[in-house]
RNA sequence: CGGGGCAUAGCGCAGCCUGGUAGCGCACCUGCUUUGGGAGCAGGUGGUCGCAGGUUCAAAUCCUGCUGCCCCGACCA
């Protein structure tokens, strides 16, 4: 991709009502433009870094066995109305009626649909286990949103459910979805940890919350510094009837190993043991061996959207955002160093660049008709983890000049080292 | 929903108090000069001043009502 036909949408000022770091670095990196209170576009580098996101989660939850479906975004509030979650829910359901008055709502989470779907789906009790999972946007009608994509109304969520014959086989494939989950957040190069946590409005036994640490975060984690006990503190505040949360830190830990530590975290993921709860009340039945059963089941949910920019809380300097390789929207960039005053200059980075594409290295060349200082900063804002710089000072030399985004100056390298170096 | 703030060009803002031709910086377009860290000069494009009503000869500006957005709180897989 060349950034002359590309849509960089980067800005020079941070927009006057983004609070937080990542929604300022969000907007001005191009990545999202608001649409209304907690509804965004998202611009092409921002989709690119999204279905990053996406891919880490698709390959890993693929890995562990669960299968992709799509589930509709609009459900029928019968069905809600059968699980009797209408009223639970409340006000976050976003309800509507079509043309013919019958009642639908948006769908902030699919345990209403997934178990309908599966009273026919499933119909032997040889099928199980089974996890189905999708990637889709949620619309949650929050009473405040806020700092952009981290608490916005209409969201990309990975949400799975599985569905087993027994409480040992919900045990095992809570530990199965647990480890796929540990394996995405290592990949996507975020500094988290996982929480026990309550079960709130979905309901069901144990659960555990992936937290992103980041001082930003709007919950209150705590931590034994002694063992391996934590909790959302919200959770222990509830267990000491309703103390300041602040005022656990420093208090022996509940599982009388060391002390407590307050952190804030950004919730990322969710894993629930659901039980029966929702096949027993929607009535998902399914025949074994010599009665029906109703089967086990798990809830499992990752906010794509929010890891962008939870990503973006951990990963900035002054200049920009600093993506982990993983989820960066391009490999390299190559920035052309004034196009107009020699043809060797452009030459080299026509080769350079058709030799990235080869290597399957995405690469964006920077070939717009603007001085260096802002082609560095734009690449800079957007993170790209590495760039060549392309001018007449090193043409001669035979080396290139490499800089990496974390380091401050590039160093001279080799075409060999160069491609090494970025494949790495 | 309670409290606070804001609404004027894509972005950041001034103008409002004291009514009288809608402005500045950045971005964008054209030309020339420049060129290794956000260039200079010259010319140019872009606005129902959030919406509706009222006062007035005249409203971005004064009055009334509404809407949207942001922040704090309550809430939140």
């Amino acid at each position: 991709m060349k950034t002359s036909r590309l849509i960089l949408g980067t800005q020079r000022e941070n927009p006057s009502d983004a609070e937080i770091i990542s929604h300022q670095l969000m907007i001005r990196a191009g990545l999202i433009r608001q649409v209304s209170s907690g509804i965004y576009n998202w611009l092409p580098i921002g989709k690119k870094v999204l279905q990053k996101v996406e891919a880490i989660i698709r390959s890993e939850m693929d890995n562990s066995g669960a299968q992709e479906i799509l589930m509709p975004m609009v459900q029928p509030a019968s069905l809600w109305e059968e699980s009797g979650r209408i009223d639970q829910y409340g006000q976050e359901l976003l309800v509507f009626f079509d043309r013919h008055e019958n009642k639908f709502c948006l769908g902030p989470t699919h345990e209403e649909i997934i178990t309908d779907l599966c009273k026919n789906l499933i119909t032997s009790y040889k099928q199980l286990p089974i996890t189905l999972y999708q990637i889709q946007t949620k619309f949650r009608d929050e009473i405040r949103p806020r700092f952009g994509v981290m608490r916005s109304r209409e969201f990309l969520m990975k949400d799975a459910y599985s569905f087993d014959l027994n409480k040992e086989g919900l045990d095992r494939s809570y530990s199965i979805m647990k480890e796929a989950y540990t394996n995405i957040f290592d990949r996507l190069c975020l500094d988290y940890r996982v929480v026990k946590a309550d079960s709130g409005a979905i309901g069901g036994s144990d659960s555990e919350e992936f937290h992103v640490l980041a001082d930003s975060g709007e919950d209150l984690l705590a931590f034994s510094d002694k063992s391996s006990y934590a909790i959302n503190a919200e959770l222990l505040n509830e267990l000491n009837e309703g103390q300041d949360p602040y005022s656990l830190d420093g208090k022996p830990s509940p599982d009388g190993k060391g002390v407590l530590k307050l952190k804030k975290g950004i919730e990322v993921g969710h894993i629930f043991k659901l039980g029966k709860k929702y096949s027993e009340v929607l009535n998902l039945r399914i025949q074994a061996e010599d009665q029906d059963i109703f089967p086990e089941m798990g809830c499992y949910g990752i906010g794509a959207s929010r890891i962008v920019a939870a990503s973006i809380e951990q990963n900035h300097d002054d200049k920009g955002i600093l993506w982990p390789k993983p989820l960066a929207p391009f490999d390299v960039a190559i920035v052309e160093v004034n196009p107009k005053n020699n043809v060797k200059v452009t030459n080299k980075c026509s080769e350079l660049y058709e030799q990235f594409k080869e290597h399957k290295i995405d690469v964006l060349w920077d070939d717009r008709d603007k001085r260096p200082g802002v082609k560095f900063n734009d690449m800079e804002v957007i993170g790209m983890p590495y760039t060549v710089i392309v001018g007449e000072r090193t043409l001669k030399t035979g080396e290139y000049e490499l800089k990496e985004r974390v380091d401050e100056k590039p160093k001279l390298v080799s075409h060999q080292d160069l491609v090494a170096n970025i494949k790495n």
